[in-house]
DNA sequence: AGCACGCCGACT
DNA sequence: GTCGGCGTGCTC
């Protein structure tokens, strides 16, 4: 009698071994059907182990081991062996993760044909020489290199994968390339198809249906494919022949997952370059400081891009000191004065403001009462244009009340400034002007979405006004003025990444303007113009900003230069959360050595959300090998102590959000 | 995580 | 008398 041994979706570190008849080392990746508990379940057979640790009494016969799809094959079983340890996650759960939903049911979707999208000869556009240079680089390395792609807005980056990507599909090798947004996949499925008119191309992202996504991952998986594009979880996708891996805006948050399995797609497709032994192109105008870091180390090799292949200049970036002036509702003269000359030329503004909302706050003059929300550890927010009072957290709302609910004074206000407000306001300084808001509230659909960017593609506008949603991915040609407004906030906040962030921000941002035959021009409102962060801004210098920030960093002892982990737990009482922490602190108290350090329990910043008390603990090592060590032993450890049945935790492995 | 078993309070 | 609250323990 043979065995399997099978990783299954359940919250424990452990696989089950279960007996089966006539099974061979081929059927290693092939998903199976067994009885767990009173129920079943399907999990992934990842070895036919000679013995099991469990007791022979104790084994169950396997019901079923499904064969009727390739098996998935041991470098994918690796990678998600990787992703468990790494981030100390079950491997049954990691893999559940990264099967798609159809698959991971037992099922098989109905078989469709993949066929090529078209056939027009692509428009092949010529080289500048840096780019030349860059593509000349990545097209010779065909073992593992991690390149760097650092361009400023509008050099070239994407020509520069595409034709990394073409010469690995000459080569018979496949492609993945991951970008951060579901908005930006059909965009650039188009652009991809257009150039390789002959590749069979899948997307992977949570957008795709059910059928299509288990279809995606069986032509990647048989080998079909030829390009795979998609976010986060596209690194995931099975890929026999792969030569090349992508990720494009490298430095964005949103590569890490913040929930479940919280893997960055950017670092785990390194290590897959790695154990594939291939190239892997990380491509930013404004890098991770984590990846410029290791460019700076030679650990990657940096390829830079600092000429614009489109005809447009760099737009001019200005700070306005706003320390002297009176604000006309948040607005200086010299940006009131740049937007009416846009609206007399007939052309484009954007004005950038990362809150959406009317006011962040309403208040009471006379008592001190302001908009909490009860459930969390924050303001309900002013919406004026649905008139509610909205947690944007949590989701609790309500009306907007008459009078102070706690001293019925009539006079109460919103405080701050939201996207509504600023769009309010425009409309009213320029009733002429076709003014757009462009946030979450008024893009909450894809439908709606493309209407707007429809909007503003036709021309039918005049000022748009708008959160992060419009730094990324999308151009506007006759764009030629973009404002920021209330940036200031992120330079003193207490998360020490909130620079790097804005900076990022406020490039791409400002790369929106800008046209040929016009120079685009970046306002940005401040009370510190002399900032550094705005000075290298300004002069269009990350170099500089991330060697500054690099030093602060290396002084202060934050990551790259240490490396972090975060115990979170969260509970209706606060004590009970710390008392959880207190007790995991207690029991790593043995396992330390002096490499890793453990900081006391704290409430997190935002520690209370939807009526959960939240507390973190921190661990820190200088060395990588150390903390991983460490945390492989502790979470052991963890998965022991008792937690009240209202409490839960997790541990987040390079946390970007402390 | 589910799902069982198990031992104490207010209902037809 | 029993329906059901959630504490605790197990899953190859």
């Amino acid at each position: 009698m043979g065995m399997i041994r099978v990783a299954l979706d359940v919250p424990l570190p452990r696989l089950f071994d279960y007996l089966a008849d006539d099974v061979s080392i081929e059927d290693i990746g092939c998903r199976a059907r067994v009885p767990f508990g009173t129920g079943e379940k399907i999990g992934v057979i990842v070895a036919i182990p000679a013995q099991s640790e469990q007791s022979a009494d104790k084994l169950k016969p396997v019901t079923a081991i499904l064969r009727d799809m390739l098996p998935l094959p041991a470098e994918w079983i690796a990678l998600c062996e990787f992703c468990a340890r790494y981030y100390q996650h079950p491997l049954g759960a990691v893999m559940s993760f990264a099967l798609p939903p159809l698959l991971r049911r037992g099922k098989l979707p109905r078989r469709k044909a993949l066929a090529p999208i078209n056939a027009n000869p692509p428009a092949v556009p010529l080289l500048l020489p840096e780019q030349a240079t860059a593509v000349a680089a990545i097209g010779a390395g065909e073992g593992f290199e991690t390149y760097l792609l650092h361009g400023v807005t509008g050099s070239g980056k994407t020509e520069v994968y595409l034709r990394a990507i073409e010469a690995q599909l000459a080569r018979g090798r496949q492609a993945l390339m991951l970008v951060p947004e579901i908005a930006l996949t059909p965009q650039l499925e188009g652009r991809v198809a257009a150039r390789f008119p002959g590749a069979r191309i899948v997307s992977a992202h949570s957008g795709v249906a059910d059928a299509a996504r288990a279809r995606a991952f069986l032509d990647a998986l048989e080998g079909r494919a030829d390009i795979v594009l998609g976010t986060r979880l596209a690194v995931f996708m099975p890929l026999p022949r792969l030569g090349l891996i992508v990720v494009d805006e490298e430095h964005d948050a949103s590569f890490k997952q913040q929930d479940g399995l919280r893997y960055s797609a950017r670092d785990v497709a390194v290590f897959r370059a790695k154990q594939m032994n291939v190239p892997i192109v990380l491509g930013s105008a404004t890098p991770s400081l984590e990846s410029f870091h290791h460019a700076r180390s030679g650990r990657y090799r940096l390829l830079s891009l600092n000429q614009r292949a489109v005809a447009e200049a760099m737009p001019t970036v200005r700070t306005v000191d706003t320390r002297r002036e009176k604000l006309q509702d948040g607005l200086s003269a010299a940006l009131l004065e740049a937007l009416g000359l846009r609206l007399a030329r007939g052309e484009q503004s954007l004005v950038f403001l990362n809150r959406r909302g009317f006011a962040p706050v309403l208040a009471c003059a006379a008592c001190g009462w302001i908009s909490r929300c009860c459930r969390c550890a924050a303001n309900r927010v002013v919406h004026l244009a649905d008139k509610r009072l909205r947690c944007h957290h949590c989701g609790l709302e309500a009306g907007i009340p008459h009078a102070c609910p706690d001293c019925g004074n009539l006079d109460i206000q919103p405080f701050g400034r939201g996207t509504q407000r600023l769009e309010a306001a425009l409309q009213e300084r320029f009733p002429q002007a076709r003014v757009l808001r462009i946030d979450r509230d008024s893009a909450s659909t894809p439908t709606k979405w493309q209407a707007l960017l429809q909007q503003i593609h036709a021309g039918e506008v005049d000022i748009l006004i708008g959160t992060q949603m419009l730094a990324k991915g999308h151009d506007f040609p006759r764009l030629t003025l973009v404002g920021a407004v209330g940036a200031d906030a992120a330079l003193f906040a207490a998360d020490f990444r909130a620079p790097e962030r804005l900076f990022a921000q406020l490039m791409q941002v400002g790369g929106r303007s800008g046209r040929a035959d016009l120079a685009g021009e970046v306002l940005i409102q401040t009370e510190y113009p002399d900032h550094p962060l705005y000075l290298a801004l300004t002069d269009h210098d990350y170099l500089r900003f991330a060697i500054a920030q690099l030093a602060e960093r290396e002084q202060a002892g934050f990551p790259p230069f240490a490396f972090q982990a975060l115990l979170r737990a969260e509970a209706p009482h606060v004590e009970v959360a710390l008392a959880f922490l207190q007790n995991a602190a207690a029991a790593a108290a043995p396992l330390l050595g002096d490499a890793v350090m453990l900081y006391d329990p704290v409430p997190m910043r935002m520690y209370r959300m939807n009526n959960l008390e939240r507390a973190q603990l921190l661990v820190e090592s200088s060395s990588r090998p150390a903390l991983q060590q460490f945390l492989g032993r502790w979470s052991e450890r963890l998965g022991g102590l008792k937690t009240p049945r209202t409490s839960r935790w997790h541990l987040d492995v390079d946390p970007i959000e402390l």
